[in-house]
DNA sequence: CGTGGGTTTGAAAAACGTCAACGTAAGTGG
DNA sequence: CCACTTACGTTGACGTTTTTCAAACCCACG
């Protein structure tokens, strides 16, 4: 039970495991799916959850394969990925911590999960967890709720994708990480942890593009970069009104 | 309680309301909300159910309306749209026979509605439905697998708007519409409900390349076009292949 | 039979992608 | 510790695709 598990993908890294959940004194259940449980309650979940880690670059499960395991993310910042037939890639979201991962598609997952920085997650076996759901319909609830805010969120970027132009899009982007803490240094900077290769693959344009959609917001004057990873917003009133197209 | 409701939108036609629901005796359960509910449990939802009915082109709720009642649709197909500040406009979805309708955004409609061909819906008023929810957990359980689904066709959606041409998309949206019973008209045949202009919102593209790309299929011989709206697919695969960029 | 909205088609322009070269920051091994 | 390497990012020139603008067309409707 305490052993890593077997791999998953080619020249996969097996999993790094410890057992140490103590949900019951956890300090990040706030707007996750532990958050509306009693003392009873996540002791039972902390007697099949596991903590599990993962190095930058890292696969957590394939689109695709058998959905063994759910996940909450504690720490770290993750991309879900879908693949063409020939290899163009969409990046569907990025995930942070306290969200919750594992789309289930008809007993598979609907995505590919990388790890972008050091991640740690809470893993939740689904026989267990699901078990847990029927028998605890406020979870089920929880998820309701969780689903309902991805799909709302999912809508609006649809209508991003389908009608903004490439300025359009990124300004939303930055603005949209703005809002996230976790990813704020000190004055009011953002630091990207993403490269500009997957945010043209999560705007459905291309790093080239991207670049240069940067270098202009930098010489109007919007931003400022540093170091390529860390943005300044200078102007977010006009980032807004670029993003919402006023 | 049997009258019309007040009026939502300038001009709008005030709702068509019929209480004659007998959802005991209902044929058209098969996949909805209500497929997994006892006989009582149908008679409750029942005693505050309404019928409505739409015409063409008439708005169900708009977007950001204060959310007062959910949907269950029993014939005909909406459009789901969401419009930019300037009026630029995207189309969520289709939604057909046997959709639920009505995502909450915080309390709001995340989306307007609006009727494409005459539309029959079965009408639940919010805290009556919700009420039902808290004391149905099966129920809620259902719509968190319809959620699901929808989270999954959306990722689709993500990645297709993101990465494919629009060839592609056309190719992908009409087999798509071709899967759906419904649509389908004797011979094989689908008879497209929606408009050229909604094809284009959906799918990210102006009506002129959806336009294009229709006779480029038509010429190569993969489908033919009779008065518009009515399509054959004559070469399934290689439209299939043209879909999955085989 | 005429009218008009929706659709198709064509030509021109713009936007974005592609290709290629160059820069830059971080990491590696001598 | 520094030069070398490498991966990532930026910039420029160019080509293609898609949009835009405009006109013609066609079917459905009155």
């Amino acid at each position: 039970m305490d052993g890593p598990l077997v791999d998953k993908g080619p020249g996969k890294a097996q999993y790094p495991l410890v057992k140490e959940g103590r949900c019951r004194n956890c300090t990040r259940r706030e707007g996750t799916l532990c958050d509306v449980l009693t003392c009873d309650e996540l002791d039972r979940l902390d007697g099949f959850m596991m903590i599990a880690t993962f190095d930058p670059g890292q696969t957590i499960f394939f689109e695709g394969d058998n959905l063994t395991n759910y996940y909450n993310i504690t720490e770290g910042v993750i991309r879900l990925i879908k693949l063409l037939a020939d290899g163009r890639r969409a990046i569907l979201d990025f995930l942070y911590r306290g969200d919750f991962l594992g789309l289930n598609a008809k007993g598979q997952y609907a995505y590919s999960a990388e790890a972008i920085t050091p991640v740690r997650l809470c893993r939740f076996p689904r026989p267990q967890l699901q078990a847990m759901f029927a028998d605890t319909p406020k979870m089920e609830g929880r998820l309701l709720g969780i689903y309902t805010d991805k799909l709302v969120a999912n809508q609006q970027r649809l209508t991003d994708l389908a009608r903004k132009s490439p300025r359009e899009r990124l300004a939303t982007f930055l603005l949209d990480l703005a809002k996230k803490d976790g990813l704020r240094c000190g004055d009011g900077g953002i630091l990207l942890p993403m490269s500009r290769e997957d945010i043209s693959d999560f705007l459905g344009l291309t790093i080239e593009t991207i670049s240069r959609t940067f270098s202009a917001f930098s010489k109007e004057g919007l931003l400022e970069i540093q170091q390529r990873k860390k943005v300044n917003i200078l102007e977010a009133e006009k980032l807004e009104a670029i993003a919402e197209s006023l």
